[in-house]
DNA sequence: ACTTGTCAACGAAAATCTTCGTAGGAGGCG
DNA sequence: CGCCTCCTACGAAGATTTTCGTTGACAAGT
């Protein structure tokens, strides 16, 4: 009857990858059991009820996922927000690839790929705004 | 007396932390030994030189890098140009946290840092460039 | 009450990554 | 020659990640 109680005063640990796929889907569906979760990865590849339920499992020890235990299937929701985590992972690879150069990192994101009209749009006003605030 | 000759027609594997770590120091320095290799690695942190020989080798048949055997001291190189990891990278990261959106990643990219100048210059002129050929 | 279906827990195998220890070859030197 | 030093190769241990199979609990039917 013990609630989880992980150490919480750490930052969390980096996601691995299977982590991250699931971190995905919680961050777009919201709380979800470990069906929704299985049925959503099964949709991509394939992989076994229990692999996600371990997955989740060992998540929560991490702390990176908090579960209900209420009723018979728990609920599992993403233990940090959506944003935090990619500010967490866009930081790292900034640091690990780009000698913590964020523009530069930026910079090949923008280099590679079309962006729609709308997202042009916003970069073009975050660097005006910067040009102008620094 | 077999030349490396590894699969080359796949793309190249994603490298692993300790891995990148390595390309790193291959990129800025250019061609190096394993002591050249482990003397950079050591300065950031306590690791073995054998340990180092060892992920060489292991990139070596992954084909991350290549050497030459010429002389004792076996001489290795970084497989591919950094842009290009970056670049693949880059793009993984994309796909992976962002849904494939690289302007959402590059957002986040510049949300978080201190920009200088230069580069501020670089990304405005990159995105109007992009606004007026799209 | 017995059977069936759904679930979490547990353990464990397999793959991968990280880190070294030890062995063995080759050159230089006394 | 015999010893010391530098180097690679090999193997292997330990940690982490990925993936399941099996078990047991619980509830819903019939």
């Amino acid at each position: 009857m013990v609630a989880t109680m992980k150490r919480n005063r750490h930052p969390l640990p980096r996601p691995t990858e299977g982590e991250l796929e699931l971190l995905s889907f919680l961050w777009e569906r919201g709380p979800s059991t470990v069906r929704d979760l299985h049925q959503e990865v099964s949709s991509k590849r394939a992989l076994g009820y229990t692999s996600v339920l371990k997955l989740l499992q060992i998540m929560t020890e991490k702390g990176l996922v908090e579960r209900e235990e209420a009723g018979k299937a728990h609920i599992y929701r993403a233990a940090a927000a959506q944003h935090v985590t990619q500010d967490q992972l866009v930081r790292d690879i900034s640091e690990r690839l780009f000698s913590g150069s964020a523009a530069q990192l930026a910079m090949h994101a923008l280099a590679m790929e079309p962006v729609n009209d709308r997202e042009l749009e916003e970069l073009h006003n975050l660097i005006e705004q910067k040009r102008h605030r620094q």
